[in-house]
RNA sequence: GGGAUCUUAGCUCAGCUGGGAGAGCAUCUGCCUUACAAGCAGAGGGUCAUAGGUUCGAACCCUAUAGGUCCCACCA
């Protein structure tokens, strides 16, 4: 019964082979491979000391993200690296996570509550979290499971989540560190504030956008009634807060006013007039209010001259109780009603149209609103110099590497990181105060008591910034703060794949982070991509709903063809735009590398073809494509170890389709169809060899396709993914046999131009006749007869020596060394012949004079490589001689 | 205001350390040739933004200019 089984699959094992579909469906195989793959464990990786690590720590996706093409870019450039270096023989370690997302999944679940009419001070903390968390099962894997559809090799055994236990462990130890270092502290600061997510965010977090505006002109009266000060502002309802007026000490104008009183309009408050330097004199009047609750720039003046700070709005930026009148309106009400009452006390001069920028919430796009407030801060400039150092010195490099100077000046020019959040879903400060004594405590402790007067303290409410735990993720992921195996063998990783959008937010802090708490960079090299844009060139964004769903391009082209399609044609760093066009081109190339492969095994059973072969046996044709096929695996691996993914895959592309399929197989069917020939065996093996080459050389681009095909070519192997990379081989080096197939080429696409010029169908064959002075060229032409019958449609074949019984009204092609006959009656239009050949007559005069002036420059011949002027010379012997030929032909049709 | 980057075929883009301009798509011509019409064989099409410079030699290096994109800073 089990043998009857064991038959069975290999009788459909067999059909399958015979009978693989004409064209190749993604859509039937993916799964099962992937499922294949995960049982198998391939994807997982361990301590291994017999073999070097590999690792790539995959930037986490928002646990509310759905994939984009941006993740499908990052990812499928990290699953292209991590198959490479697996094959390779490399422990190569993908470590896939997701993020908490802290403001996000916040913004998320408190919606959600509003729909059923609840806020999250209804419920509490507690009860909001364990919402949170169970937000977090039902949709955290969503994202996950879309990784997998593009095919994705990461170890998912190691999946981590940046609010799991290990990454919180990580956050308390790190903040506890920098706090005793004194590099965290608290204060009160004026930091950015978002009235619609009731929270700080950090500097990196605001994104500034032109916004059309107005400038209102404003005049200010003196105390003393000697007149009025003009200003003009861009936010008037500011004016509540007020505190003082400002001028430059250098300005003439107003030397005499500094020390003077204003009285503030509409509110009536005494302020000083001052003179500080950050006032510039060439803008506007040179006079600016100063309001040091609502402006950065404000608030240091204030801090500067001493001036009171008053905050004349509430957090969610409606007018505070303080201003009857207008408490409860907000920023804009509030806008109209001041600039009204302003206008009816005669303060108003004039309003203008003004274009600025305004810094809005990079989540919800609201305004931010500068707010004084007492936050959490990172001191970054001691961590900065390191991360700068570590840059310089080469430890960690960017890829391109220009990138680098972004890098460097965010580091120069930054300033402190606000990492308080007024949220509940996130990693919460462990910071503890005593309400008793005012008494503050940092400690990794779940609870604290205070060390002053023994009350138990009540730990700060706020969470950190959701960089701060993402800042740690290249190394608690693999275990730290514990000194774990994984740490010591995986750490530093190797390569970090990122947008350069997140360079400032995500890359920097993992750097200095890394430097700070490891003492080791955290990645050797950061390979930067750019975004997938819509065919016009804008982002994809959700409000013009022109994104594309990569899910969508998988059920419909596959995910082989996704995937080479974002990594072709595109250089490190640069945008690409997303055409369907495109997915189309690389779904053909599936098709093509699927047909080749079912045409080799629809004849691999005519003969044995084991893995070892005598190569003596080889013709021409095949030591010509092994030997290419050998150039191209040592090619790609190198392009491949220096990022340029793009260049190494258009390489395997060409090989397949051109040199593999157009030439090789087409060269070899006569050998296939030919019962007696004897050479047979050895063109199935190359076939075979060829193939399963370029096939591992394709994997980590088009990780199924190989896989399905692969498979089913050979019983050996259990699967591509774990088979050994392509290496070049001494033995497969065949130089003398690429130049006679090249020669072939040659003529045979002389043959094929002319004829096509002509329109004659392949149908019409047509006599051959080659004539070469040279034996070692008449030889190589001899060798070539088949390929002329078959490739150049030739009815018979001739190689001869001289000119003899050569029909005058022979079309002539020209190559070097050797000229090709072809007689075509009634075809042959002498006189478009004889352009013909004044038109290559032309093209050699111009190579010959350019050749001849490089060869004759002194200069030239003095300094350039000694390579360089023997390339020339041959080609200088190569065009003399076709010059020849093309010329006495000519002399003869003239005749 | 500072910085980065781009300008190459009709379109979208490659072109790795300077050594005779490439791909995909589109266009045109001819082919259902027993793996593939999602294919085969051909063809046309480029002052490599402009102007200088370095070099025996420049799409590539340097300078300037024009135009585009992005980032940062910000004058209220």
């Amino acid at each position: 019964m089990q043998n009857m089984e064991i038959c069975n699959r290999k009788e459909n094992e067999k059909k399958m082979k015979k009978e693989l579909e004409k064209t190749y469906h993604p859509q039937e195989i993916e799964q099962r491979l992937y499922d294949k793959w995960q049982e198998k464990k391939y994807f997982h990786a361990s301590v291994n000391k017999g073999k070097k690590p590999f690792t790539i720590v995959m930037p986490p996706p928002n646990i509310t993200g759905q994939l984009h093409m941006g993740h499908a870019l990052d990812n499928t450039l990290q699953d292209i690296l991590i198959r490479f270096k697996r094959m390779q023989g490399y422990e190569a370690l993908w470590l896939p996570g997701t993020d908490h997302a802290s403001i996000a999944t916040e913004a998320k679940i408190v919606e959600a509550m509003r729909k059923e009419g609840i806020t999250k001070e209804d419920i509490g903390r507690d009860k909001f979290l364990e919402r949170a968390w169970d937000w977090k099962k039902q949709y955290g894997g969503r994202i996950v499971s879309q990784l997998k559809k593009i095919g994705s090799s990461c170890d998912w055994d190691r999946e981590r989540f940046t609010m799991d236990e290990g990454c919180n462990k990580a956050v308390k130890e790190v903040f506890v560190n920098l706090y005793k270092k004194d590099l965290i502290y608290r204060g009160e600061r004026i930091i950015n504030w978002c009235p619609h997510c009731l929270t700080s965010i950090s500097d990196a977090d605001v994104e500034y956008e032109e916004q059309a505006g107005h400038f209102w002109h404003l005049r200010y009266p003196f105390k003393d009634g000697s007149g009025y000060i003009n200003l003009a502002t861009t936010r008037p309802e500011t004016l509540l807060g007020d505190t003082a007026v400002a001028v430059n000490p250098k300005d003439d104008r107003y030397r005499d006013y500094v020390g003077k009183t204003l009285i503030l309009p509409i509110v009536h408050r005494e302020i000083p007039i001052i003179a500080d330097d950050y006032v510039e004199m060439d803008f506007g009047t040179g006079v600016v209010k100063i309001t040091p609750a609502h402006d950065p720039n404000d608030f240091e003046v204030g801090l500067r001259h001493n001036l009171p700070v008053i905050n004349v709005l509430t957090e969610d930026a409606k007018i505070t109780e303080d201003y009857p009148k207008y408490a409860g309106m907000d920023r804009y009400e509030a806008r109209k009603a001041v600039v009204a009452d302003l206008e009816a006390e005669g303060a108003l001069i004039k309003v203008e149209d003004y274009s600025h920028n305004v810094g809005t919430c990079y989540r919800c796009g609201t305004t931010i609103e500068p707010r004084v407030s007492k936050q959490w801060f990172v001191k970054m400039k001691p961590l900065a110099g390191p991360a700068i150092d570590a840059v310089k010195k080469g430890d960690t490099k960017f890829i391109p590497s220009h990138f680098e100077k972004t890098y460097f000046h965010w580091l120069e020019n930054i300033r402190d990181w606000c990492i308080s959040r007024q949220l509940w879903w996130g990693h919460q400060i462990p910071a503890f105060y005593c309400d008793e004594c005012g008494e503050m405590a940092v400690t990794k402790e779940d609870t604290a008591v205070c060390p002053k007067c023994g009350k138990p303290m009540r730990q700060d409410p706020d969470t950190l910034d959701t960089w701060f735990s993402s800042a740690l993720w290249p190394f608690s992921t693999l275990g730290w703060p514990e000194k774990t195996e994984e740490m010591e063998y995986f750490y530093p990783t190797s390569v970090l794949v990122t947008g350069y959008d997140i360079i400032p937010f995500w890359v920097m802090r993992m750097m200095f982070s890394g430097l700070e708490h490891t003492g080791k960079v955290p990645f050797d090299t950061v390979l930067i991509h750019g975004l997938v844009r819509d065919s016009l060139g804008r982002k994809m964004s959700k409000s013009l709903g022109n994104g594309i769903d990569p899910l969508e391009v998988i059920d419909k082209y596959g995910a082989d063809a996704l995937r080479f399609t974002l990594v072709t044609g595109n250089a490190p760093g640069n945008d690409m735009r997303f055409y369907w066009e495109r997915v189309e081109a690389s779904r053909n190339f599936a098709n093509k590398v699927w047909n080749a492969s079912r045409f080799i095994m629809m004849n691999i059973e005519k003969a044995e073809t084991g893995a070892e072969f005598d190569l003596s046996a080889l013709t021409d044709a095949d030591k010509w494509i092994l030997s290419k096929c050998n150039t191209l695996a040592k090619e790609v691996t190198e392009n491949m170890d220096n990022f340029e993914l793009g260049i190494a895959v258009q390489k395997i592309y060409d090989f397949i389709w051109e040199e593999f399929c157009d030439w090789y197989i087409e060269m070899v069917k006569p050998r296939l169809w030919n019962e007696e020939d004897e050479t047979k065996s050895a063109a199935l093996w190359t076939l075979k060899t060829v193939l399963i080459q370029s096939l591992k050389l394709l994997h980590p681009y088009m990780p199924f396709i190989t896989e399905e095909i692969f498979c089913t070519l050979q019983e050996e192997e259990e699967s591509i993914m774990v088979s050994s990379w392509p290496e070049y081989q001494e033995k497969y080096c065949f130089e003398e046999e690429e130049t006679s197939v090249s020669l072939m080429k040659e003529a045979v696409k002389g043959i094929r131009n002319v004829r096509a010029e002509r329109n004659v169908p392949p149908s019409r064959k047509a006599a051959v006749i080659v004539v070469s002075e040279k034996e070692e060229i008449r030889k190589i032409f001899e060798k070539s007869r088949v390929f002329f019958a078959s490739l150049g449609y030739a009815s018979t074949v001739t190689v001869q020596e001289d000119k003899r019984n050569i029909p005058e009204d022979a079309v002539s092609i020209v190559i070097h060394d050797a000229a090709v006959y072809i007689p075509m009656e009634e075809l042959v239009d002498m006189a478009k012949e004889t352009e013909r050949l004044e038109k290559e007559e032309k093209r050699l005069e111009g190579e010959l004079k350019r050749v001849n002036g490089m060869l004759g420059n002194e200069k030239f011949m003095n300094k350039a490589p000694q390579v360089k002027i023997d390339e020339e010379k041959a080609k200088l012997e190569k065009y003399t001689n076709m010059m020849a030929q093309v010329k006495e032909r000519l002399e003869q049709l003239r005749k």
